[in-house]
DNA sequence: TCAAAAGTGTTATGATTACACCCATGA
DNA sequence: TCATGGGTGTAATCATAACACTTTTGA
C-alpha cells in the first residue's frame, strides 16, 4: 500500500474491496521516554493539499484487515518494531474532520522504548520528530483532539494499571520511574512517599544490579514482575499519586 | 433512512454519498435501573439472515453527520427521548465480525432514566425486551463483545465521575443510590461507609422531602447537586468502595 | 570535600473497614 | 408488636502527605 493516507484520489466508492477501506483510517500516537523527557512522534505530510504541515502517523485499513492489526502494520512500517504496546482510544467522526471527504478515523496510542529505536527504520529525519508533549504544536486536521484524547486515556490507564513500564528499558531505576509518572500525569510526587507506595505494590523486582557510569551514588536496578501482576490484576490496582 | 442496519441489498461501494456511509455503522448498549434492576435494552432484528435473533439496537451514520449525532439520532428513533447521556466507548473492527460484508461498528453506551421512558415509542413489545445485565444471552455477531466493553466502560466511569446519577430519577435515597452502585460494580458494600462517603462529598442535596406511600420509615429524598460537582471536577474524585 | 542523586525514618492526619446498634412506619 | 428498611456511632487499621535526615559516589 503506497498511497498516502491523505491523498484521494478517487472518490470513495470508485475503490474496489480488495484495496482498502475507503471511508475510514487510523491515526496514531506513538509516545515515547527518552532521557527523562516524554514525547509523541509527529511525521511530516509529504503529499496532498497539506503538504508539509505536521500531524500524528496514520494510515488506511485493508478490506479483511482487523483494525487493531492495521494499527500494528501501520506502526511496523513506522518504525521496523513489533509487539508494541498498543491501544485504541476512541474514533473520531466529525463530518468536517477531513476536508476531501468523509472519513471516520480510529485513534489509537502506542508505547515505545526508545532504547532500542532507530527513528530513520521508517522515515528520513525531515520527515518525522518527535516533540515534548507538553509543547505540543498546532496538527493537521483534528490531530490536535486525537492527541488530546490520547494522553488523556494514557493518564487515566497509567493510574490503574502498571502501564508505564513500556516506556522503560527492561530494567531501571524507581527515580526513573517516579519521573515517568510526573511527567505522565503532570504532577509532582514525594520521592519518599513515590518508594514506599510502588515497593508495597511488590510489582518490581530487584536482580541485584546497579547503575554504572554515574557521577554519584548508583541506583538500584529494578524489572517490572509481571507474574505477581497477574496474580494480583482482579483486586483492581490504584497508581494514583 | 428505513433501511435495517443489517440488511446489505447492494455491495457498499454502490450506495451513494447522498445515502449513508456503507461501511460503517454504530451500535448502542442502553442501560436503564429500573425497580432495583440493572438492565439493557436488546432488540430483535426483523430483517436478513439473523432475524428473529436478539442483538443491541444499531444504525447507519449518515453521510455528513457527526457520529454522535448518529447515535443520538438512533436513540431518539428508538426511545423517543432526548438529551440522553451517551458516550463513546470504541471502535469494533474485526473483519469477520458481520458476515454479509466488512463492516466496521462504533459502540456507545446510553443511561436512561426509565421513570419517563416508554419502550412502545420505538417498538412493538415483540421488538425489543430488557434483559439483567448480568443474565446476559448469546447475541448476534459481536454484540456480546461490544456489550463487556461498554459496561467495563461505564464501571471504570462510575468510579471517577457522579455518572450514575443519569440512571436514577431526579429525587432518591441514599440506598437505591448504593443499590445503584452494588449492581453496576457488582459488588457489596456496608451501608453505613457508604453513607458516609457520599455525603462527604457534598454531591448531594436534601430538599426536605421524603418518600410516601412505603411500609417502613420513609427515607430522604436528595438530588444531584451539579454545582458543586464542576467546582470540584478538577481535583479528580474517586467513587470506588 | 563537595555536589548530586540515592535512599531511610518519623509523625500527623485522614480514609477505610467491620461492626453493633437505634429509629420510624405501616401492616 | 413485628418486619422492614432508614439511619447513627465507634474503634482498629491502613494509607497518605509533608518533612527532615543519612548514604554513596565520582569528579
Amino acid at each position: 500500500m503506497k498511497k498516502s493516507k491523505y491523498l484521494i484520489s478517487k472518490s470513495p466508492s470508485e475503490l474496489k474491496k480488495s484495496e482498502v477501506m475507503d471511508s475510514i483510517t487510523i491515526d496514531c500516537c506513538i509516545f515515547s521516554f527518552e532521557k527523562g523527557e516524554f514525547k509523541v512522534l509527529l511525521v511530516q505530510h509529504g503529499e496532498g493539499i497539506r503538504k508539509g504541515e505536521w500531524g500524528l502517523p496514520g494510515g488506511w485499513i485493508e478490506y479483511d484487515e482487523h483494525i487493531d492489526d492495521a494499527a500494528n502494520r501501520l506502526l511496523e512500517n513506522l518504525t521496523g518494531l513489533k509487539d508494541i504496546y498498543l491501544e485504541q482510544v476512541k474514533a473520531f467522526g466529525d463530518p468536517n474532520r477531513f476536508p476531501l471527504g468523509r472519513v471516520i478515523t480510529i485513534g489509537y496510542y502506542a508505547l515505545i522504548n526508545s532504547e532500542n529505536f532507530d527513528i530513520k527504520a521508517g522515515f528520513t529525519a525531515s520527515e518525522a520528530k518527535w516533540v515534548k508533549v507538553n509543547e505540543m504544536q498546532n496538527l493537521i486536521y483534528d490531530h490536535n483532539e486525537i492527541f488530546e484524547a490520547s494522553l488523556k486515556h494514557l493518564q487515566e490507564k497509567v493510574k490503574r494499571a502498571p502501564t508505564g513500564f513500556n516506556l522503560l528499558p527492561d530494567k531501571f531505576t524507581l527515580l526513573q520511574l517516579m519521573e515517568l509518572y510526573q511527567q505522565i500525569l503532570d504532577i509532582e510526587v514525594d520521592k519518599s512517599n513515590f518508594r514506599r507506595k510502588f515497593l508495597k505494590m511488590k510489582l518490581l523486582k530487584e536482580n541485584g544490579d546497579k547503575q554504572e557510569g554515574v557521577s554519584h551514588r548508583a541506583a538500584k536496578l529494578y524489572s517490572f514482575d509481571e507474574s505477581t501482576y497477574h496474580q494480583l490484576t482482579k483486586k483492581g490496582f490504584n497508581f494514583e499519586f
